[in-house]
DNA sequence: GTACATCGCGCG
DNA sequence: AAAGCGCGCGATGTAC
C-alpha cells in the first residue's frame, strides 16, 4: 500500500525555531488521505531526525509545501528521502495544465496571481505555510489547522489528476518534477568541485597579477591604452558601449553597436585589440577573482537550482551563473584525489525529441545511430551535414528568413510530421491558443495586454504591433513543445539515475553524486573505481527515460558519457 | 541612495 | 556568422 508521509509547518516556524513548541506535524496517510496514525508533533530542530526515523520505518512518499524550502536542512543534518510530492512545484503545473481535471482546485489555483510575474523566491520574505497557500486556504491558527491545509491540497491535488492516459503522463510529469526538486537541493549540498588554484592560474594567465578589486587589470589595462591610442581617444572607457561607440565612429568605422561578432566584419587597426579585450573584460567581470571569492567556498561551487523556474520546465538557477561556465573556464572544474567526473549529455535532444512527438518514421530513421544531422543530410540534403543542421534548429526556432528559411519547404518535404507538428504549434500560439508538452505541462495563459491589444487594435501601426506580438508567440509556442518535452526527458533521466545511485548505495556501493545540470548535460562526482559502473548507469538510465515517456518507439536517444578529470576535457 | 532599462555576452 | 527559442548577470546610464 502507498504510504504518504504529509509534512505541515506551522506559518511562523522556521527549521530553527526554538525548542518547546511544536513547529511542525507530520502525518501518514494512505492514497485516500486517511489518516495510518496519529500524527507526530516536531519540536524544536527535530524535523531531521523525525523524518529519518519514518523514512527509516516506512519508505513513504513525503508531502511537502515546498522541497526548496525544507530539504537542505535535512541534507545538512545527514538525511536523505527518497520520494517527495511538493505541493507548490504541483500547483504550478496545474495551473496551466490543459489534461488536468477541472473542478474547484484547478479554478482556484488559476485565479491566483500569476507566479511568472511575482517576484522572484529569493527576494520575498520568510515564506509562510507555502506560497501563494494564504489566497487558497485561510490561514491556519493552529498545527491542526496548518496539517489540514496541507492535506486537502494534497488530496485535491491528486484528484486533478484524471484516470486516463493523458493523466498518466500528467502524473507522470509531476512525480518526475518532484524528484527534480530533491535532486536540485541534493545537487547544491554536494556542490560542483571548484579547484581555486587552477582558477586562479587561469586568471593570471589571461589578465596578469591579481591587482585590487576596482583597478583594472594589468593585461586589460594595456589593451585599453592600445585602443585609446588607435581611436585617438585619451579619456575612452572601453567598458562603456556608448563611449566606445563614439569613439569608433569619431575615428571613421560605420558601425552603429560594438557587438563583437559585428566587429569581426569590419578592417581597422583597433578591431583586433578591442576584441581581445572584450574577451578578456568578460573573463574578468563574469568569472573573474571576485567570482571565485563569492561563490566558491570550501573547494565547492553550490549554485541554487530553481526547479521549473523557466516557463518551459527547464532549471533555472541563481547564484554565481551556473547555467553559463564558460568554457574558458571549465578547467577549473576538477575532481578530488581519488575521484573522477563522469559528464553525460544527451546528443541533440530537441531534434529527435520532436521525432518522437510528431512520431515521424523518416526523421526517427534519420535520428538512428549518433549523428542525426548526418542523417538529414543523407536523407534530403545531399550529404551537407551544415544544411541539415541550419534547416532543422530553424524549424524548431521558427526562422523565416536567411539560410534557414530557404531550407524550409525541402525539410517539410522530406519530414510532413514533424514540421507539420511545430507548424501546427505556431498556428497556435498566433491564434492565442494554448499547446502543451508531452507530458502535459501547458504554456502560460497570454499576456492580458495583447489579448486586449488584439481586439481593439484600430490603427493600422497598432495592428501591425499586435501581429508583430503573435508571431512573436508562435514562435514560442513552436518552440515549447520541443524544448518543454526535452526537458521532461532529462528530468526522467536524472531520476532514473537517481533511483539506481540510490539502490547502489543501499548496497553498499559508493555510486557518486550527481554534482551538476544543465539542460541535456549532467556531471558526477564519483569514485574513481566506480567510473565505469556509473558510465553504465547513466546509459540505462536514459534507456529507461525514454521508455518512460514514450514507451516502445523506434527513436533513439543516445547519450554520451565520459569519464574526466575536469570538465574542460569532456568534449 | 534605489530601481529599472539597455547593452553585451556567456550557456543549452 | 547569425538567425529563430530559452535563460542569468555585470557594467553603464538614467529616472526618481
Amino acid at each position: 500500500m502507498q504510504q504518504f508521509a504529509v509534512v505541515a509547518t506551522h506559518s511562523i516556524s522556521q527549521p530553527e525555531s526554538e525548542a518547546g513548541s511544536a513547529t511542525a506535524v507530520v502525518q501518514l496517510v494512505d492514497a485516500a488521505g486517511t489518516a495510518l496514525m496519529p500524527p507526530v508533533q516536531v519540536y524544536g530542530n527535530s524535523l531531521p531526525a523525525v523524518v529519518a526515523e519514518l523514512e527509516a520505518s516506512r519508505r513513504p512518499r513525503w508531502v511537502f509545501d515546498s522541497v526548496h524550502d525544507w530539504y537542505p536542512g535535512l541534507l545538512s543534518a545527514g538525511v536523505r528521502i527518497e520520494r517527495v510530492h511538493d505541493l507548490g512545484l504541483v500547483r504550478a503545473i496545474l495551473r496551466n495544465a490543459p489534461y488536468a481535471e477541472p473542478g474547484g482546485y484547478i479554478d482556484s489555483v488559476r485565479a491566483l496571481a500569476d507566479p511568472s510575474t511575482a517576484a522572484p523566491a529569493h527576494l520575498l520574505p520568510p515564506a509562510r505555510v507555502s506560497e501563494n497557500q494564504g489566497e487558497l486556504f485561510s490561514e491556519p491558527k493552529d498545527q491542526a489547522g496548518a496539517l489540514e491545509n496541507v492535506l486537502e491540497e494534497f488530496r485535491a491535488q491528486r484528484a486533478a489528476v484524471p484516470e486516463t492516459e493523458r493523466g498518466a503522463r500528467l502524473g507522470l510529469l509531476l512525480a518526475a518534477e518532484s524528484a527534480g526538486a530533491l535532486i536540485g537541493a541534493e545537487m547544491t549540498h554536494a556542490g560542483v568541485p571548484w579547484d581555486v588554484a587552477e582558477h586562479h592560474r587561469l586568471l593570471a594567465e589571461a589578465l596578469g597579477e591579481r591587482v585590487p578589486a576596482g583597478v583594472r587589470p594589468p593585461r586589460m589595462e594595456e589593451l585599453a591604452a592600445q585602443l585609446r591610442a588607435l581611436l585617438d581617444a585619451p579619456g575612452l572607457n572601453p567598458d562603456s558601449p556608448a563611449e566606445l561607440l563614439k569613439a569608433m565612429n569619431r575615428a571613421g568605422i560605420a558601425v552603429s553597436n560594438t557587438r563583437a561578432w559585428e566587429l569581426t566584419e569590419i578592417k581597422h587597426p583597433v578591431i583586433e585589440p578591442l576584441l581581445a579585450y572584450k574577451k578578456i573584460a568578460r573573463l574578468a567581470t563574469a568569472n573573474g577573482y571576485a567570482w571565485v571569492d563569492r561563490w566558491v567556498h570550501e573547494g565547492r561551487f553550490r549554485p541554487e537550482y530553481i526547479v521549473g523556474g523557466v516557463v518551459t520546465g527547464r532549471w533555472a538557477s541563481h547564484g554565481g551563473g551556473a547555467l553559463q561556465i564558460p568554457h574558458q573556464v571549465r578547467s577549473a572544474v576538477r575532481a578530488d584525489a581519488g575521484k573522477v567526473l563522469v559528464v553525460a549529455d544527451a546528443a541533440q535532444l530537441e531534434p529527435r525529441i520532436l521525432a518522437a512527438l510528431s512520431r515521424d518514421d523518416a526523421l526517427a530513421t534519420a535520428a538512428r545511430g549518433q549523428d542525426l544531422y548526418q542523417g538529414i543530410a543523407d536523407a534530403g540534403f545531399g550529404g551537407d551535414r551544415a544544411h541539415a543542421k541550419i534547416a532543422m534548429l530553424g524549424a524548431m526556432y521558427g526562422a523565416t528568413t536567411g539560410e534557414s528559411g530557404r531550407l524550409m519547404p525541402k525539410l517539410k518535404a522530406t519530414y510532413p510530421r514533424a514540421v507539420g507538428l511545430v507548424e501546427w504549434a505556431a498556428a497556435q500560439g498566433e491564434a492565442g491558443a494554448p499547446v502543451a508538452t508531452y507530458l502535459g505541462r501547458g504554456t502560460p495563459e497570454v499576456p492580458a495586454a495583447w489579448r486586449q491589444a488584439k481586439s481593439r487594435a484600430s490603427s493600422e501601426s497598432e495592428q501591425r504591433a499586435v501581429e508583430t506580438e503573435g508571431r512573436s508567440r508562435g514562435r514560442f509556442t513552436r518552440n515549447f513543445i520541443v524544448q518543454g518535452t526535452a526537458a521532461e526527458w532529462a528530468l526522467c533521466w536524472m531520476g532514473e539515475l537517481r533511483r539506481r545511485l540510490n539502490a547502489g548505495r543501499t548496497a553498499g556501493i559508493e555510486t557518486g553524486e550527481l554534482v551538476f545540470f544543465l539542460h541535456d548535460e549532467i556531471m558526477l562526482h564519483v569514485p574513481a573505481e566506480q567510473a565505469e559502473t556509473v558510465v553504465e548507469l547513466v546509459h540505462a538510465s536514459a534507456r529507461a527515460a525514454s521508455e518512460l515517456l514514450f514507451g516502445q518507439i523506434p527513436v533513439d536517444f543516445p547519450v554520451t558519457a565520459v569519464v574526466v578529470d575536469s570538465y574542460d576535457q569532456a568534449k
